[in-house]
DNA sequence: ACTAAAATTTAGATTAGTCTAAAAATTATT
DNA sequence: AATAATTTTTAGACTAATCTAAATTTTAGT
């Protein structure tokens, strides 16, 4: 048996090893988890044991077959749950991440099925992250930041890196969501700040906004 | 914070002191838990700390009103997650329990409260036990057991008491459901069984299935 | 009322997960 | 290549929840 705990790491070391480097390094994780470097040690160990993990000390860890399996598992139940909480139960996409951090531990084969044909087999979560099937294979779809797109280019918000609640609520506040479509209608060269038309309106982001959002061109 | 294994003893402690007795004795709970006593033992101490159950020594425990809360609340969400597994994920009425014991534990106000919008403020879950509403009120009906209906009278299914799997598939087996009408046709002295008439066919049922089947007289 | 049986509690040990502080290994700097 | 800085691991301790075995208290039977 698999610990809610021993899932949590292994969900950790996923994220953090699909974000370039191969083997991920346990001050890495800590920061992550929010916990001290020693009780890293001791659950990748533990993991190592276990077979999730390759592990060699001081080198960092990378998951297994097994671990990658666990953990692209954990991710798309997060993400269902997050699609069930938003198109079901009116949730708004910046208060949905504490919530599926608890749902995604629910231990169920029937219960993620069900729910997956319930909300009609959905492939992006509420913040335009891909949901893995079944299977585990994840459809990718060609994202750029809107950092990346050229003046005049129109866009469709597909996602977002940052996902706190301050960033969520500030796209809210101004009529960004998923699907939104706008044109890039200034790049200020001195700050990179952008102005997007979004309908009528006329919206300028930092460049720090414009790094976090995703869009795809249309 | 309370933790999830002491929801769990709280639980219990309320489930058996609903079934008789005031104060609810060590071993009971150990039974019901499957656990030993020692263990029961520290767990009440802790539980009496934090102001949730009274305890003393050798004399068993009762809940406090601050328990009641917390007992309430887990059955509350216990009985709406039921529902939402069955009303809206297909699963049938002996495939839930286990789920919705991981799912009672999950922590978040909005989410009870719109889940129970969601499925329309059901007052009673697949078993036909009551669920208690947002501020703890549970609604009584007036059932009886199959086994104190008299002969002639027409009933409809309302609950079990038995709500183990081999029962639940029993009465899935001679189609008899939550809202399910019978006439009693037959009582027999010798080994109390009753003949039941549902629609056009004919059921034999022992004094065992009687005494765990409610209903309603209509 | 006294003893036997049953129930309950205590004492001490165990496991999972965490921590602090110190030791060891790696990486960076000169 | 030697030393300094950083990262990682080890050692030892702590908490929550559990267990076994022994001691204590209550209850039941005579």
């Amino acid at each position: 048996m698999i610990t809610l705990t021993e899932e949590n790491y292994i969900k950790a070391i996923y994220h953090l090893g699909k974000q370039g480097t191969v083997n991920v390094s346990t001050n890495a994780i800590a920061k992550e988890m929010d916990t001290k470097a020693s009780s890293v040690t001791d659950m990748v160990k533990k993991l190592s044991e276990k077979g999730y993990v390759d592990y060699k000390k001081y080198q960092g860890v990378s998951l297994t077959d097994e671990g990658q399996i666990v953990a692209v598992n954990i991710v798309r139940k997060h993400r269902l749950w997050e699609v069930f909480l938003v198109d079901k139960l009116n949730f708004s996409w910046d208060e949905i991440h504490d919530v599926a951090e608890q749902l995604e531990h629910i231990k169920s084969e029937k219960l993620v099925t069900q729910l997956d044909a319930f909300l009609g087999h959905p492939t992006h979560d509420p913040h335009g992250d891909p949901i893995p099937d079944a299977s585990g294979k994840i459809k990718k779809i060609d994202k750029i930041l809107l950092s990346e797109a050229k003046l005049g280019d129109t866009c469709i918000c597909v996602g977002v890196i940052d996902s706190s609640t301050e960033f969520l609520q500030y796209l809210d506040k101004h009529d960004i969501a998923l699907g939104t479509s706008f044109k890039v209608n200034n790049k200020e060269a001195f700050d990179n700040s952008i102005t997007l038309q979004i309908g009528d309106a006329s919206l300028v982001v930092s460049n720090l906004i414009a790094n976090n959002l995703y869009v795809k061109l249309s």
